[in-house]
RNA sequence: GCGAAAGUGGCGGAAUUGGCAGACGCGCUGGACUUAGGAUCCAGUGGCCUUAGCCGGCCGUGUGGGUUCGAGUCCCACCUUUCGCACCA
């Protein structure tokens, strides 16, 4: 019978799920472990690209299972978003029935692919059940004042005609659908993330099974910096302005001051300028600029005619107004030292400001100012010109600096951070109603706890126009105050749906609790999460509030663990060519003609581009035809082969070949095997001392491989076991590679597995053992170099003496060529298999 | 600009502690079987030279130096690519 992967691939992933081998009681005694796939947004088919991230996480699932550890693996639905209220307005179907349809199709799409999920312990965010807790957690925060309304500069997406975190503002843009954001100043709701920054900086330290770059992508977007408060007298306020910054060493050098345009100070400054009226216009338009428009613009600035009183010179500086001075960062002004701040240096000479050098080279020699800032950061520089501090290496001189400043009262070191509190309101329909309302009489009230959930009503129309369609659900909106009994207007704002996600694994323990958001008593055994799995895409956004609101459960005290996810896992992206036109359109492979190995379509010359395969590039390879022809196995085996799983691998159908022949040759030995013919019997004898070892190698191979995510050499040594296997098949190496192999190819294997009589699901087998004695090799072989070359090759026993390996390398006649009776020899190594013989 | 990672055949990629570079697979070449082959199986496959053939030799892991008996691997300098951040004082 030859290999029949889509006779034999339904029947296996039937069993599974009729014997529920997934469903685990998280109650029962076991060596737990905690798998997790990030939960995906149901968008509808999946990919092969999708795939490689489930491949993965299942291989290692069925691997853990195999070593008997009780594993929980559950798959949930980050179901709220905006694809469906879009697919809602476009197409005229309801987001809950998109949402459902898709889960749906995904559902099957897993199963097709063999992957094993406790369904019993599914969960969708859109479901009541679930954003209940949402709510509830909100509340929560709202009693701790980590949930707070303010209003705020805050990111406009004038396409999606919402909000948006900073977070999901790319290079100035939407990171959704690309509009170029705007900068509004609205009412909005914020979680206090900014009050965690110092513990999820410091967190960061305890994250041994991190990946470095995403440990590092989070410092950097915390932001943490240690510097100075400082206070300069302004005469005509009579009272100090204070500035934040990281070089408090370079005080003697602040030739000038620069606030920000959005500054509370300004107005005063410049009420009595004589022109007042265009230096407001300057600041409202800079105001009305993007992040991006004001970079791209330049630096700009406006003198407001007053000065500051620099505290250590005791000298006049001017007081300036600068659009590249941030008003959300630090206290929205700073000290200027251009010669030692590049964006100082540039302003500064740009408005001839006086330019003071106060650090120079620990050498001594005199610098001279030309097109560059000298930005000393280390002990490389010294200060110079600088009172007290002359002399003093720049990291000692700050120090000093800042004990003059607090001694001298004039402000204080602190810590800054780059992070901004959590905007959490969206104006869109599809997501968690936020659980508050606002009275006539009492103003802001919050839902009491036994009326949630705040159903999000299912009958609103779907225009894609005037903003929220929950704004204009007359029922939903009006409510009654709790407090007062009077009328009251609901909020309609929804929450970001990165809350959602940053709590859904504890969920996954006890996901039918109807009386509290999870079982803390279960969540504490089962979490935190032992493997955590998803794309880099979430190195900053989702892993960041994910630890934010795990520290927040903790404080609630409801958990006792405040990393959520001990080792975590980045998957790389799988590309594929794809084909543009002279206007820069993707085209359909279906329409491009090969011709002179160039694309074409007619007469038109394409450019080919290699990219992640998306739905929008055209260059999507969907699975289901390559299961129909290939079969599950073959694409989970080529998935894992194709590259290290961290890196991006590029697809080739071509390669997809050599997964399924590799699988033929395996279902071709057992074929041999279990021939009841007799003379084949001999085939089932013992295995030879060469297939024993091969088979000891493979199996520390592979399980090492595995535990080190090098899915790509443990399914290379398979096949290098398989061939060896070929030429001298037995039966009992034979279960071992089916056993090896089950993580990958887990149909075939059951299949084969059952074929040889045996009873039980592979799956629950126990992972085999390597014999370390029986993996060595019986004898050794040495290359012999003479004077740095190799001369020779000789086989001696493994273990052999020293002296062994010398008789035995120079009684081989080809070296002695190249050895005369009068060399010396000075030196000999042995260590592994590679003879060094020095000859003089 | 700042930060991080990586450069190995035609391609994806192997190479515990420095120890036979190119495992495994794709592709390619030749052969077998075929009405057919974009199916399957077998053999070969880093480059150059040498040989009737076996054998043999030289070069080779981005570039240039260094350490070492020995370097893809360690050290120094440089080049290139990718990714992340980007007026954060």
């Amino acid at each position: 019978m030859p290999y029949s992967p889509t006779e034999i691939e339904p029947k296996w992933q039937q069993r599974w799920a009729d014997a529920g081998v997934a469903e685990i009681d998280v109650t029962a005694p076991g060596d737990k472990l905690y798998m997790l796939n990030m939960f995906p947004y149901p968008s509808g088919d999946l990919h092969v690209g999708h795939g490689r991230n489930y491949i993965l996480g299942d291989a290692l699932y069925r691997y853990f299972r195999m070593q008997g550890r009780a594993a929980l693996n559950p798959m949930g639905w980050d179901a709220f978003g905006l694809p469906a209220e879009n697919a809602a307005i476009k197409r005229g179907i309801h987001p809950r029935q998109w949402t459902l349809g898709n889960i749906g199709r995904m559902k099957e799409q897993f199963a097709r692919w063999g992957i094993l999920y406790d369904w019993s312990k599914e969960i969708a965010s859109c479901e009541p059940d679930y954003y209940r807790w949402n709510q509830w957690l909100f509340l929560q925060l709202y009693k701790k004042g980590l949930a707070y309304r303010g209003k705020a500069p805050v990111n406009w997406c004038p396409q999606d005609q919402t909000v948006l975190a900073n977070e999901q503002v790319v290079e100035g843009r939407c990171e959704r659908c690309g509009a170029l954001v705007e900068q509004r100043d609205l009412e909005q709701w914020f979680f206090k993330i900014t009050a965690y920054a110092d513990r999820l900086d410091a967190g960061l330290d305890t994250l041994e099974h991190w990946p470095e770059k995403v440990k590092l992508m989070q410092r950097n977007w915390i932001g943490r910096s240690l510097g100075a408060d400082v206070e300069f007298q302004v005469p005509f306020l009579g009272t100090a302005i204070r500035v934040f910054t990281t070089r408090p060493d370079t005080i003697f050098g602040a030739t000038f001051m620069v606030l920000a345009p959005e500054h509370p100070d300004v107005a005063k400054l410049i009420a009595d300028h004589p022109d007042r009226a265009a230096i407001e216009e300057w600041i409202t338009a800079v105001r009305n600029q993007s992040n991006l428009e004001r970079q791209e613009k330049g630096k700009e600035g406006r003198f407001t005619g007053k000065t500051a009183i620099n505290p250590f010179t005791n000298e006049e500086i001017p007081i300036w107004l600068g659009n590249f001075v941030l008003p959300q960062y630090g206290t929205g002004a700073i000290m200027s030292v251009p010669a030692h701040d590049q964006r100082d240096f540039e302003f500064a000479k740009q408005y001839g400001l006086p330019m003071k050098i106060v650090v120079g080279p620990a050498s001594g020699e005199p610098l001279e100012l030309a097109d560059e800032a000298f930005t000393f950061k280390d002990e490389s520089g010294v200060s110079v010109d600088s009172g007290p501090i002359s002399g003093l290496p720049v990291p000692k001189a700050i120090e000093k600096i800042i004990s003059i400043i607090e001694e001298r009262g004039l402000g204080k070191g602190t810590v800054r951070y780059r992070l901004r509190d959590w905007l959490i309101s969206r104006q869109r329909y599809w997501g968690t109603p936020i659980p508050m309302l606002y009275c006539e009489k009492d103003g802001l009230v919050p839902v009491p706890e036994e009326q949630l959930p705040v159903t999000l009503p299912l009958d609103v129309p779907f225009t894609g126009r005037e903003g929220n369609p929950l704004a204009k659900h007359e029922a939903f909106v009006n409510a009654i105050c709790p407090q007062c009994g009077g009328h009251a207007r609901r909020e309609t704002d929804t929450m970001d749906t990165f809350v959602d996600s940053s709590w859904y694994f504890c969920r996954f323990v006890t996901p039918r609790d109807e009386t509290q958001m999870f079982d803390s008593r279960v969540v504490d055994r089962w979490l935190p999460v032992d493997q955590y799995i998803g794309g880099i895409e979430h190195a900053i956004l989702h892993l960041l509030y994910a630890r934010f609101i795990t520290r927040t459960l903790h404080d609630l005290g409801l958990i006792t663990f405040e990393e959520p996810f001990t080792r975590l896992f980045n998957q790389g992206v799988i590309t594929k060519e794809g084909y543009k036109d002279a206007r820069g359109s993707w085209v359909s492979p279906a329409d491009v003609q090969w011709r002179e190995e160039k694309p074409y379509r007619g007469e038109e010359l394409l450019t080919a581009e290699v990219t992640k395969m998306s739905k929008s590039r055209l260059n999507v390879v969907p699975p289901d035809e390559l299961i129909a022809r290939y079969g599950a196995d073959t694409e989970r085996v080529y998935t894992l082969f194709i590259a290290p799983p961290e890196k991006e691998a590029a697809w080739s159908d071509e390669g997809v070949v050599g997964a399924y022949r590799f699988l033929g040759r395996v279902w071709n030995i057992g074929e041999k095997l279990s021939v009841k013919d007799a003379v084949l019997q001999g085939l089932k004898g013992e295995p030879t001392r060469a297939v024993t070892r091969k088979m000891h190698q493979t199996i520390h191979a592979v399980t090492s491989r595995i535990e080190r995510f090098e899915f790509n050499t443990a399914i290379s040594a398979l096949m290098e076991f398989s061939n060896v296997l070929g030429e001298a098949p037995s039966r009992e190496a034979y279960e071992v590679l089916l056993q090896l192999l089950h993580p990958f190819a887990p149909h075939i294997t059951e299949e084969l597995w059952e074929a040889l009589g045996n009873d039980g699901f592979v799956l629950t087998s126990k992972w085999p053992v390597a014999d370390p004695e029986l993996m060595k090799e019986d004898t050794v072989t040495i290359a012999v170099q003479v004077n740095g070359k190799l001369r020779g090759q000789v086989d001696v026993p493994a273990g052999a003496a020293e002296n062994a390996v010398y008789d035995a390398v120079f009684a081989n006649e080809k070296i002695q060529q190249w050895v005369s009776g009068k060399d010396i020899v000075k030196k000999i190594y042995v260590p592994n298999k590679l003879v060094n013989v020095v000859v003089k």
